[in-house]
DNA sequence: CGGTTTGTTGAGCCCTATCAAGGTAGGTGG
DNA sequence: CCACCTACCTTGATAGGGCTCAACAAACCG
């Protein structure tokens, strides 16, 4: 359906695959199978077992809790060139979250088997692999640390500027990478909130808002604009769960 | 100054250790050096970066965030038979948390150079590592879920039947591994909140307290009353952050 | 036993969720 | 091309959970 060559782009895109030899992505790329998925397809449940990891060519896949009463929480939405599922499958135990196309995606599975006979035969790629599970962690880390710290006009302007790749300042105009109602479950706010708070930045003229696009006007003064919210109030907060 | 017989044990139980052979185990810990901190004493600060990984022999551990203004939010709290720091080792990047002993606190310091050779020449003690890396990424996963879903009372219950090590049922007895502030911080809560959940649980007779010393008098009662709070209020929400 | 840290209790407030309508945009069929 | 439908998004009013501030009690330590 597509020409492999697509698909070799891809991996080797990928910072787990960064160093890899190309007769090794080659090999990877051979064996991954492609899955198309439509918007609102449910990819696996949380709960599956996987086989395998997921590499998003294109479109976007939204990980999110589920919960008895059908709440939502948006984990992560996993953007074209990144990859999830590693974790699930070194555990082998089952996905803690669902995951779901927010758009027209491809998607390529790496098999188990061959992510496991890689890691035995190339050490340099199990210590990448570690790096990069090491590396997510750490991600996980400070959105804990956002969360907990932060108010939800902190944790907008935080997530925008991640979006934009965390430019030092200028003009950024940047498209939000799903609908706000699914932003806002990611940055754990209400669409409501999410809606006043994007207003109250457009109104102090810092954003410009037109449906999903959106314009800093001056990353300088944005960032300014959030370390001046909550400015010490917080006294001892924390995480709350498993020890990492 | 300690036998080397207790830290061969203190390291083979570790997960991550839990299928070497004897003569690995040995090997690791003939190589291990041994660290004593006092009593509020930091192992090191955020920002540091690690030559090796850490086990806690006895004690505790806190690892938290400090923010400018001197505030801290407690991300984990390390105890007897934990580990912590091979996210960083891995990274090879700066520690995101500082780590500071809550007690007297012995550590075994496992130096990234025999990870490394371990890794390099037993690829199932690599995979081993991935795995339990997997499962620390999840751990933080369920943390930012009970973030992001549950009130203070949910997070404390949670917390407390954690500690228990998720009994189903019958009378729990348990101390606090640390002081209720810094509980209260791991929990996300201020020191006054969690002073008074405790004290509403108490009211209701689920809980009795007495300094750090909690007895939960009906396991299966307290479940009930976590999932009685709070039942379905909750729409969208989610977490902020880095994709992992 | 005084000093210091840790924990408790009370009053008040703010942020953000909730509930409830309305508005807007994109797609579909007539 | 328009009318409708269904998401998606916005706006307003209200309320509540947990934080803040402040003072006091208790426990720990030297």
């Amino acid at each position: 359906m597509d020409n492999p060559v697509d698909i070799t782009q891809t991996l080797s895109s990928l910072p787990l695959f960064q160093q890899l030899h190309d007769s090794e992505i080659v090999h990877f790329a051979t064996d991954a199978r492609e899955i198309r998925l439509g918007k609102g397809q449910i990819l696996f449940q949380k709960g599956a077992m996987l086989d395998g990891f997921y590499v998003v060519v294109y479109g976007a896949i939204k990980l999110a809790f589920s919960s008895p009463q059908g709440n939502e929480k948006v984990v992560s939405i996993v953007e074209a060139g990144q990859s999830f599922g590693e974790a699930v499958v070194f555990m082998e135990r089952p996905s803690p979250v669902l995951s779901q196309a927010l758009e027209e995606t491809l998607l390529l599975l790496i098999a188990k088997q061959n992510l496991f006979t890689a890691i035995d035969h190339d050490s340099a790629f199990a210590r990448r692999m570690l790096a990069g599970l090491s590396i997510r962690l750490h991600g996980l880390i400070e959105d804990v640390e956002h969360y907990s710290l932060r108010s939800a006009t902190q944790r907008l302007i935080s997530f925008l500027l991640q979006l934009a790749g965390a430019p030092e300042s200028g003009l950024i105009e940047l498209a939000l990478p799903a609908s706000k109602q699914v932003i806002a479950s990611r940055l754990n706010l209400t669409p409501e909130t999410l809606s006043r708070v994007l207003h109250s930045l457009s109104d102090s003229g810092l954003v410009t808002v037109k449906g999903r696009h959106i314009t800093m006007i001056d990353v300088i003064k944005i960032r300014q604009y959030a370390d001046a919210q909550q400015p010490d109030t917080e006294k001892q907060r924390g995480t709350s769960g498993v020890s990492w």
